[in-house]
DNA sequence: ACGCTATGTAAGCACGTGCTTACACTTGGA
DNA sequence: TCCAAGTGTAAGCACGTGCTTACATAGCGT
């Protein structure tokens, strides 16, 4: 009863927005090369053909997720803390992560066509170039880029690869002795929580 | 006469010695999945079925391509200047290497299947071996982990996805800025060699 | 009411992939 | 000399993939 929206069984956006969604939770879980448009395109509850019509290609519809999640991220984080909240992040992305998950559909996807690398290069200027505010030195670009380096290095250890003891360590833990040290090159990262006051 | 050389024109050892070599250079260059069998039987000048003869399938020569050219790296090479050994050796990784590139390998090959992933843990799991050594504190296993999780964090950003100023940026400047905060988790590493003298 | 466009659907094409099979040739021992 | 095992070769199978096409249907403007 009462359909003030339109409910309309059909849907362009909804179909679009439900296209991206799925594409988004399969490339974070399978990569873009294990994570097939019929797999996208069932999750979604959508007919695959719509895929190409609605975005041209699978390469297409990965940059596209990378895009709208990285950006979700950087909007709502102050510099100083994005790089632990980044961390946090990945560090729980076992669960189910509400958050943003394109750093596991980059992580990945490594393998995958230029076109892919591209895609990631981007979300990772956009990381750099805030992180990169967080020091004065002359060459703040590099070390933005170490940092990053070494957020995505964990990530990859620790959810891709599973190796342990880094995949089951606690991250107040992997916190604590990573942003000591990243201070070491950011001198305005933010210390870590403290792990439960309050 | 001669014996110990036959010189024979049929050498399963060479056809095996072959693939390998093969193997191991189209799996750093392009990954795992990016890698044929049939570009590696060209390279190694073998026909492609006897790669399924010596090693029963691709991802038991990527196994084996993994643990042989892993293992030249950690047995030639003291703990304390492991991880500048590495950095350096993937921060040259551009030009034509002579030494080890499993590693690109590893990083070029995360999106493939479970049985690579693991692969990728066992070489791991060496090269964190070693660095736990130099360290004293209890969670030396963690720190290992994680100077190891940033070299190949390091080694993704820049020679899997380019990323500048990374990318471009000086070897000697980079093992600076790592290897100083590197110190900050494992209080056994070696300084970096000063750039150039004599 | 009607027709045109937007939206959804089913089927399949073209291609590359890992892997297998059936066969030919070489080699070395008896 | 001769046969069996070892080694090399050509062809193709079976399958999954991204993507396309030809068609059905809904819904809005007129």
């Amino acid at each position: 009863m009462a359909e003030i929206q339109p409910k309309r069984t059909r849907d362009a956006q909804a179909t679009r927005r439900a296209l991206l969604d799925a594409a988004a939770s399969l490339f974070a879980e399978r990569g873009f090369e294990r994570a097939t448009v019929r797999d996208i395109a069932a999750r979604a509850g959508v007919n695959q053909a719509l895929l190409f019509r609605y975005f041209g290609s699978k390469k297409a519809l990965f940059g596209e997720v990378l895009a709208r999640n990285g950006r979700e991220q950087l909007e709502t984080t102050a510099p100083e803390g994005l790089l632990e909240a980044a961390l946090r992040g990945m560090l729980l992305s076992d669960d189910a992560r509400r958050g943003d998950r394109s750093l596991d559909a980059f992580l990945r996807s490594t393998g995958g066509s230029d076109e892919v690398a591209t895609a990631g290069r981007l979300l990772g200027d956009e990381y750099a170039r805030v992180l990169a505010t967080l020091s004065n030195q002359d060459d703040k670009g590099l070390r933005a880029d170490l940092v990053l380096s070494w957020l995505l290095g964990i990530g990859l250890m620790r959810v891709v690869v599973g190796k342990e003891p880094l995949a089951s360590a606690d991250p107040d833990e992997i916190c604590g002795l990573v942003l000591g040290a990243a201070r070491t090159l950011l001198e305005g990262l933010a210390a870590p929580v403290p792990p439960s006051s309050s």
